[in-house]
DNA sequence: ATGATCTGCGCAAACGATTGCATGACCGTA
DNA sequence: TACGGTCATGCAATCGTTTGCGCAGATCAT
């Protein structure tokens, strides 16, 4: 619309070179030039209203002050509070943020990171990664990434997760404690570091209570959401009839857990105990309160977000490869004693029942 | 890290001038060339993994193909799907998003106009706007602008908006058609289009009920959040002892309000009717099932980011100053007939208790 | 007085793309 | 054969900043 006033603006109004007038703004050059023209070019910048033009500067330094931040969906509850950690520590640097949204799907992703290079992001902060990801480190010749939440195993790149496998061994002391020796697993899938190591530390803590199969069942979801959640809860109770409780590997799986459990006209904690991963907003408000997994999602995004300034400011430093910040066990009301045989044997009659019907 | 490969690489490999490549990787130049040359170009910078600076060409053009998108906070559950929904129509179209955050502050907002400003974006959705927004309209002049669930009345800049007065008018013709004589209304922040045009509302529906002080209360609450919902629910309840529903500006002060209902030994909807509104995720899980107007998150952000896009492709083209998207009910289980003089009569007894113990 | 050193600022070339204008080849027509 | 008109491509300026280099004047030591 109007156009706005350039640096060449301000030289001619204060009868100085441009490249003066550069120097008397930038805080690393200023020093080469007196004091009095420092004062007047700044003073006339700013009551001529001087913007400083980032696009044309970024073409000259190839440093945009632009990240990229690539989440799967900003509309699953879990990644708002990891943005804003994020952006907690990316602005007062002076970095602004490109958010985009992968759906978890590849073509998607490839075109996004596209989106992100053309735009001459100076890093991105990669919460959306899959545990083999095509793309990855391509992009990472190309600028800084830091991965968030998740990780790629083995790929150099730095990462910030969390202690899945402390947290989920934890949890399954508090069921092994509550009495439950047949616990089930509701894995997430496959493709993402999370459900891997969540499965693989399921799997670690129920050998050390001695606990194997048939004391444990898992079913393994394939996207981490409530429907999956049901099915999968279903699937478990079915092919283990002996099940007493549900080691979720994340709260939506939960929530969908405890749905299909009432569905069978049972009730958690009473007849089945139910546990998440994550401590998403608002999850303290839904009945019965599930005991989950807390993790610091806005710590994880933040402490990303250092690293990948470290990254961008200071090329050659080392930063951890991989950080795994800590979790706590949030108690609530999803966790009861076992209920002997009785209960149990009459869940299966009506679900095959239901079955029968179907 | 890497040096891109630039047009004047692929102008050289091709043996043609840059223009010439230029044109042949523009849609809109492109005819201007022969087909053969075209291929071949086009061959070449594929071959060469070219991918084209929008930066430089940003500074060229002066168009940069980024919007902003200004929200007060993204772990606001209300806004993620609003954010998707932009997307959802800047994406295909070209354009990523810049998204800041604003705190509903307006020294923050001011800087980050700047922010965006200095990156060149095409154009600003503004979801975070404040009723009078002091940088609104010098911002406007500079660069197309749209707010979204918000709006500045008076003010010219296209908005799009929900039907905030009928959802309030639908929802108190309930609460009336279940009963309710006596009305309260925690409205939302004075600053807010969304709480003024929702208190307005409030009473003009009283109004047209032939309801009137004292037969309504209101309390006005400073912020849409939780604790707000329960001090002004608690304030209504002690100013108008008479109250037998809360209609809430939005689901998080009802939220609250439901809360402060059961810190006085009361019951929702037994003992008070509460209404929210925006039917924010997850409320469908929170007991007693909230019955709120729902809005549609998605589309207002999507219908907002259709016609910023028409703003900055034709920039005489004319938009709607005001749309208005149509909301509905959702009825849950947080109404019920009131209840007759006994539980009132109670609770007040009750509530004065407290306080002389406070 | 001479040359060396320092200070403060201007000059001009980048950065990578776009685009109005110029140019040369080729065609058809008179 | 010459001339006007297309068509395809090249030339060079431009967008707003940054930054290496150079130059003039001042300061200092000899």
């Amino acid at each position: 619309m109007k156009k706005s006033v350039t640096i060449k603006d301000v030289a001619r109004e204060t009868g100085v070179h441009v490249a003066t007038v550069s120097r008397a703004l930038s805080p690393n050059a200023r020093a080469l030039l007196s004091a009095e023209v420092v004062a007047k070019i700044r003073e006339t910048a700013n009551a001529m209203g001087y913007r400083p033009n980032r696009i044309a500067a970024g073409l000259r330094t190839r440093r945009t002050m632009t990240v990229g931040v690539m989440i799967p969906d900003i509309t699953n509850t879990l990644f708002p509070p990891i943005v804003r950690g994020m952006e907690a520590a990316l602005e007062p640097a002076g970095y602004a943020s490109i958010l985009v949204n992968t759906d978890n799907d590849p073509d998607r992703e490839a075109r996004l990171f596209d989106v992100l290079l053309q735009r001459g992001v100076d890093g991105i902060i990669d919460a959306a990664v899959t545990h083999m990801d095509p793309h990855l480190e391509r992009i990472s010749r190309e600028v800084p990434i830091v991965t968030a939440n998740r990780m790629v195993e083995g790929s150099g790149i730095p990462s910030v997760i969390n202690d899945d496998a402390g947290g989920i061994r934890m949890m399954m002391q508090k069921l092994h404690d509550a009495g439950h020796r047949n616990i089930g697993h509701i894995a997430g899938p496959e493709d993402l570091s999370t459900g891997i190591q969540r499965r693989e530390a399921f799997e670690a803590a129920a050998q050390g209570l001695d606990l194997k199969v048939p004391g444990t069942a898992m079913v393994v979801a394939e996207r981490f959401n409530e429907d999956e959640g049901s099915r999968c809860a279903l699937s478990a109770l079915d092919k283990s009839p002996d099940v007493t409780a549900l080691l979720c590997a994340n709260d939506r799986l939960a929530i969908g857990a405890i749905d299909a459990v009432a569905s069978l006209g049972l009730k958690c904690p009473e007849d089945i105990s139910v546990t998440g991963f994550n401590d998403i907003p608002f999850l303290d408000m839904i009945p019965p309160g599930l005991t989950t997994v807390q993790i610091l999602q806005f710590d994880v995004g933040r402490i990303a977000a250092e690293i990948l300034l470290k990254r961008m400011t200071e090329p050659d430093a080392r930063v951890p490869e991989t950080t795994i910040m800590p979790v706590s066990i949030i108690e609530r009301n999803s966790i009861a004693p076992p209920k002997s045989g009785r209960g149990r044997k009459s869940r299966t009659a009506k679900q095959s029942r239901r079955k029968k019907q179907g």
